[in-house]
RNA sequence: GCCCCCAUAGUCUAGCGGCCCAGGACGUCACCCUUUCAAGGUGAAGAUCGCGGGUUCGAAUCCCGCUGGGGGUACCA
């Protein structure tokens, strides 16, 4: 598609008509929330901008399986409910079928061995029979050598006739590639615009392993040909091996599609993101509480931004603004205080009410809070949870933390607390339980739905008792809700109820008893 | 070791030759609001634009070198 790029290339080639991105990963393991950043940006640059610019984008998940040791069952299914979960989705996949089918990898091996046969004919490519062990020798060799490591190309110039008794002696070989031995192989990048190697820095690699699988490089090459990608996005750790690639195409007489590594992320103490901080996969997001909203919204803002001054931004924002080439080629941290933020502030102030209550359903459930039901406005206590929502909704900071804070409201049993909490500090526990007692009496007369009107009552009662309003409040607040935290105490009257409020003010009050007995 | 990429406050970023002795945000600190905790509001500290050379009337912005960080160096992706 282009050759060469210049100082500040568009993303999309005014000619192209329909943009093709692709996400490629191996099904060995759970995906890494860097792999779920690269597909947004593939979801952005062919839903948002490529419409934006005149053009139809296709976004094509495609399963790169050709390492058969390492496949993790499982893999292919938990890659594909992350995505789903975030809302991100592919027009053409193994599940959803495509024009371009069939899109996993091991399913189209006779593509690979047709093309690397055409390169060994071609001249391009060779046969190599070398062994593990002597791979190995030579790469210590030429380390201790100081000299640059890589493969000796001991096979590259073996003879026909020699090749043909190897072949015939059974002996197992792999195909390479023949790389150029002088000039220089430039792979232009969307973001860094030209890459220049050297040729005779750069090695022979394998790209058809001895069990007639392709390796990456092959694969790669030939299935993003083949389906027409016209722009290439994956990891920075591509780079070195993009002149193959290049190179490749070259030898097949095939057009460069645009090369776009995006930039890596690192973890708080520099490397690539690891386990030990705290969890990389997506799904460990997904299970500690965090929104897909929040997690969109951080991957967009780590490496990318439209003015410098926006934070929050809802999907749909970044359809309308996104652009792949501004997304900026140094790699960044990792900030999981700033994620943390984002995923307050979306549950704070910017989902729905109704749609917050929704997603906080399975997570009472789960904690056993409320009964087990369906995960919508049809669980009978959907209400009820809806409006504790509305209460408690600036305090919860992770889905996780609904449960716990809502969990007082919504049990009618208290779980034992300390007695002590009852008795804040400057109060006398004498005190404390005349306001306890003093409340229950004045309770049974009390209309709770009037917020002001209890304001007012516990307001002149704390008066006549001669205490400061908080220090009547919070034995109110602690016998009410068996903590010292909660929301505005009328508020929290009122949704605890009258009944269950008479019975915990009780049991409050014979805990202070005991208390003054000690 | 060799090859490659990157470089603005602790972190994410704006900046594309004069509007910048550098703007926004997270985090930190202070104050305000207040019945607790959040949420919210206001403000402060924090960057000699990694260092050194150029180019230019003028550079965070362009060029070169260095340094630092990162990636790759497999019949793994």
């Amino acid at each position: 598609m282009t050759d060469t790029v210049s100082e500040r290339p568009k993303g999309i080639p005014e000619d192209l008509k329909e943009v093709r991105v692709r996400f490629a990963p191996s099904p060995t393991g759970s995906l890494h929330i860097g792999g779920a950043r690269l597909v947004m940006y593939n979801v952005l640059f062919a839903h948002g901008q490529a419409p934006r610019e005149g053009k139809t984008g296709k976004f094509i998940l495609r399963i790169e399986d050709t390492d058969r040791k390492r496949l993790i069952e499982g893999s292919v299914e938990n890659l594909m409910d992350g995505l789903r979960w975030l809302g991100l989705e592919w027009d053409e996949g193994p599940d959803v079928g495509g024009p371009y089918a069939p899109y996993v990898q091991s399913e189209r091996k006779h593509s690979y061995a047709e093309v690397a046969e055409r390169l060994v004919e071609n001249g391009h490519a060779y046969r190599c029979f070398c062994t593990p062990e002597r791979l190995q020798a030579v790469r210590e060799e030429k380390q201790k050598n100081k000299l640059p490591p890589g493969y000796d190309r001991h096979c590259r110039n073996l003879s026909a006739e020699e090749v043909q008794a190897k072949l015939d002696a059974g002996e197992t070989h792999v195909i390479r590639f023949k790389m150029p031995l002088d000039g220089e192989t430039v792979v232009p990048d969307l973001l860094r615009g030209n890459i220049v190697y050297q040729n005779d820095t750069l090695e022979d690699l394998v790209i058809l392993k001895t069990d007639g699988y392709p390796t990456y490089h092959l694969a790669v090459v030939v299935d993003d040909h083949e389906m027409d990608i016209t722009h290439v996005t994956r990891g920075p750790e591509w780079i070195p091996t993009a002149p193959l690639h290049v190179q490749l195409y070259k030898a097949l007489g095939w057009d460069l599609p645009i090369f776009a590594h995006m930039p890596l992320i690192l973890s708080p103490n520099g490397g690539k993101l690891s386990k030990r901080h705290g969890g990389v996969s997506l799904n460990d997001f997904r299970e500690a509480g965090y929104l897909p909203e929040a997690l969109l919204n951080y991957f967009a803002l780590l490496g990318w931004s439209l003015d410098g001054k926006t934070e929050i931004y809802s999907f749909d924002d970044l359809l309308k603004h996104f652009r792949l080439e501004n997304v900026s080629p140094s790699p960044s941290t990792f900030d999981r205080q700033k994620l943390d933020w984002l995923n307050q502030q979306w549950i704070n102030h910017h989902l729905a009410v109704e749609d917050l209550a929704k997603r906080v359903l399975p997570w009472l459930m789960k904690d056993g809070v409320i009964e087990q039901g369906p995960e919508d406005e049809t669980h009978p206590r959907y209400a009820e949870v809806l409006k504790l929502t509305g209460l408690l909704k600036d305090r919860i900071h992770f889905l996780t933390d609904a449960p716990d804070l809502m969990s007082y409201f919504l049990v009618d049993e208290l779980p034992d607390y300390d007695s002590a909490l009852l008795v804040p500090k400057k109060v006398e526990p004498a005190q404390a339980l005349a306001a306890l007692e003093a409340f229950a009496a004045k309770l049974p007369e009390m209309d709770l739905a009037d917020l002001d009107g209890t304001e007012a009552t516990m307001r002149s009662m704390a008066e006549e008792l001669g205490m400061k309003p908080g220090q009547f409040f919070m034995p109110v607040r602690v016998a009410a809700t068996g903590r010292t935290q909660s929301p505005g105490l009328f508020e929290t009257l009122e949704a605890v109820g009258k009944d269950r409020l008479m019975e915990r003010l009780g049991i409050a009050v014979g805990k202070l008893h005991a208390l003054a007995n000690n």
